[in-house]
DNA sequence: AGGAATTCCTAGTAAAAAAATAGGATTTTT
DNA sequence: AAAAATCCTATTTTTTTACTAGGAATTCCT
């Protein structure tokens, strides 16, 4: 039930671009040195991050990525799904279609399943980038 | 993110014995039929749950495993801790300690993980296997 | 024009973790 | 004594994760 470093990797990036890219775009270099990330296995990290449209890049000499909205609009949920895939704790087939109930069994332990999902979903869909930034406040300088 | 096969097996199993080992002890062989996993590694997860002592042994012909209490007293999280360890969506070490805030970002995600452990463990600390099996009517018969 | 810094794309490999199998000792009932 | 079960631990197989690698394309700067 751990998170893969993509999701742990990938979230700390699109912190570090959220903070340093508003004026110019941030190149892969730069946050892997920051963050003490593999600079090839970010670029893949990145790349999710760039389909799910959380990021833009700029090619060339002083390109590199930006968020693609303001941070206050991108959640971690956004982010966590780009690379993760859904969080749900087990595989769809279990838990789409009430064929499952063949074996009553099934049936109660989907509903655990659910429950997780729901409970993770509704807590990665609330936070926001823009508050975890705001929240550096206090923190970290002690 | 996904809960291993131990996890989701293990509360098969402890559901199939909440349902069905109130007079007798039921054996691994029966589960592993009724349930579809394979006898060998049932043995494996549910010495797991023994040693939580959340279910009772009896040895020899006949014997079996029963639950050690009420499945009104034996949460999900019970279950899924003996089997999975803490549900925590990432390691201990990031997690513990305020050194980690010594980069800032990491102080960041560090929040982040909080709330989700929080919010799985608030949710598998209050679903019971009596619940689960009280749910049961309704389901599974259609 | 050419070189440097960058993104982009895809394939391959190595390491770690999960899942399952295996062997045999021990206990208890019949 | 045989059978049915738990118990214990090691090994193997499979799958997934993490990372490495190579090189093409793009853009800027001199």
């Amino acid at each position: 039930m751990r998170l893969s470093t993509k999701g742990r990797y990938g979230l700390k990036a699109i912190i570090d671009l959220a903070i340093h890219s508003s004026e110019a775009p941030v190149s892969i270099h730069s946050i892997s040195v920051r963050q003490e990330i593999s600079e090839r296995y970010l670029e893949q990290i990145i790349a999710k991050l760039k389909k799910a449209e959380l990021v833009v890049s700029v090619r060339g000499v002083s390109g590199g990525y930006q968020l693609a909205k303001p941070a206050e609009e991108i959640s971690v949920g956004d982010v966590l799904y780009a690379l993760e895939g859904d969080l749900n704790p087990v595989d769809c087939k279990m838990l789409s279609g009430d064929e499952g109930c063949k074996n009553s069994d099934s049936c109660l332990t989907k509903y655990v399943w659910q429950q997780i999902h729901e409970s993770i979903q509704n807590t990665v869909n609330h936070i926001y980038l823009g508050e975890l930034i705001n929240r550096q406040q206090g923190c970290g300088k002690g």
